[in-house]
DNA sequence: CCCAATGTTAAGAAAGTGTTAAATTAGTTA
DNA sequence: TAACTAATTTAACACTTTCTTAACATTGGG
C-alpha cells in the first residue's frame, strides 16, 4: 500500500516511517502543501495523510485542490491539532475523508487508514464518461461512439478525458496546455494539431461533430443531439 | 438480506427496525452477547450488527468467538460509543469487518452494511482467476490455458495476477513497477523484459495474444476469443 | 477586406517498445 | 564456504509509434 504523508514536523514524519515501514507499507512524504500537492498529482498513492498546518499551502487548500483541480479521490485523513477542533469541520468540507487529533495513536491511525482504503475501493464503481452516444472508460481505454469503437493516442485519450470531464465546459487553449503538459507545454503550438487529430477520430466518420471551437476562448464537446 | 442485531439498547433496536423492515430486510435480535452468538452460530446471516457493550459478554469477545470458535466470516459491523475510541482499534483487531460511532446516521449505517455483504460476497469466488481459456490460481499457483499448463516464474506469477485481477484494464508502466517493486523499482526498464518474458509464456505457443500493449498507455490482458 | 485565430499537413525529432544476451544477484546444495 | 543453479537486472540494439515543429491554408469577426 503506498502513502503519502504531507506533513512538515520531523518528529512526526519520523514515527510514521519507524511504524509503517516494518509493516510493509510503502511511503512518500513532502514537507510542505505545494510539493504535497505535485506529489499527490501523480495519483498512485492509496491514501494520503495530510497536516492541517503546512507551510506554503495549507492542509484544507491541498485539499480543495486536490479535489478541484486534479478532479483525484484519493482518500485523505487530516491531522489536527487538538486545540483546532472547529477545523475538523473545515477539514471535512474540504473534501477530507476522515481527521485525527494529534497526538494520535499509531494502531488507531493505522486501522483509520485500512478504513479509508477498504471504503475507496470499494466505491470503485468508477466514473465511466458518457456524453450523447459517446462512451469513454479511462480504465479500460474503451473508447465508443454510437456503438463503433475508436482508438486515440495518448494524448488524444487525455484531452478527451479533460473535455469531457466537466463537459460542456470551454476551456481556453492555456488552460488545456497546463492540463496536458503541467508546467513544461511545447515550444510551437502543439495544441492545435492534438485537436485536429482528436476531431479526425471524434467526428470526422460521424454526421454531426461534438468538439467545438469557440473563438478566441477555446474549445468545449457538446452533445450534438441535445 | 438477512441482518443480525446484537444491542441491549432498546432505543436503538426499534430504530434499527424501524428503519430497515419497510426497505425489505430481514432482521433478527439478540438482547445479550451470548444469544448474539448463538443466533449467529445459524450462519443464515449476511451481516451483523454488533454492539460494543453487551451483557454477559462484550462485543469483542462475541467476535472473537465468532471467528475463532466458529470460524465464520459472516461481516461484523461494530457499533461504539464516541467516547471509547480506544476501542475502535480493539474492535478491529478482533475481527470486526467496520465500525460506526454512536449516534450515527441510518443511511450511513445502510451503505456500510452494504458495502460490507458485498465485499463479503466478492471474496469467496476470490481464489481463481479465469480470463477465457486462461485460468490462474494464485493459491496454488495452477496456470493453464486452453488445457495446457505453463509455469512462470516468481515476477511473472506477480504480473499476470496483477494484469488478470482488473482485466481489461490498462496498467501503466508505472502503476505496475509499483505494484511489483513498491519503492524501489529496478533502474533499468527490467519490466519490459518481464512482460517478454511472460509473453513467451502465455501467448507465444498459442494462436491469439492475450497481453495488449497500448503505446504510451501501458499493458493490459484481453479475452481475443470476445 | 484584413488580420489574428484556427485548421491542415507532412517531415524530422523524440519517446516508447520488442528482443536478446550478458552481468548481477539471490537461493541451494554439497 | 564454495560451487552451482535459478531468477532478476542491466544494457544494447533495432524498430515502431507518437509528438513536435513549422509551413501553408482557411475562417470569421471587427
Amino acid at each position: 500500500m503506498q502513502i503519502l504523508i504531507i506533513e512538515d514536523n520531523s518528529d512526526i514524519i519520523a514515527n510514521l516511517y519507524e511504524y509503517f515501514e516494518p509493516l510493509g507499507y510503502s511511503l512518500d512524504c513532502a514537507r510542505d502543501g505545494v510539493s504535497g500537492l505535485s506529489l499527490a498529482a501523480e495519483d498512485n498513492y492509496d491514501v494520503i495523510i495530510l497536516d492541517l498546518m503546512l507551510p506554503r499551502l495549507d492542509g484544507i487548500k491541498v485539499c480543495q485542490k486536490l479535489r478541484g483541480e486534479l478532479k483525484l479521490s484519493t482518500p485523505v485523513l487530516m491531522l489536527t491539532a487538538r486545540d483546532t477542533i472547529d477545523d475538523k469541520v473545515t477539514g471535512f468540507e474540504s473534501g477530507a475523508d476522515d481527521y485525527i487529533v494529534k497526538p494520535f495513536s499509531l494502531i488507531e491511525l493505522e486501522s483509520r487508514l485500512k478504513a479509508l482504503v477498504r471504503r475507496a475501493s470499494d466505491s470503485h464503481v468508477e466514473s465511466k464518461l458518457v456524453l450523447g452516444s459517446l462512451e469513454f472508460d479511462p480504465l479500460t481505454l474503451n473508447l465508443t461512439r454510437e456503438g463503433v469503437s475508436l482508438k486515440l493516442k495518448p494524448i488524444g485519450y487525455n484531452l478527451l478525458s479533460i473535455l469531457l470531464k466537466d463537459s460542456p465546459q470551454v476551456f481556453s487553449r492555456k488552460k488545456l496546455e497546463s492540463l496536458l503538459w503541467g508546467d513544461l507545454p511545447p515550444d510551437s503550438d502543439s495544441l492545435r494539431t492534438h485537436i485536429h487529430s482528436l476531431r479526425q477520430v471524434i467526428d470526422k466518420p460521424f454526421k454531426k461533430s461534438m468538439i467545438k471551437t469557440v473563438q478566441g476562448m477555446g474549445y468545449c464537446m457538446v452533445n450534438p443531439d441535445e
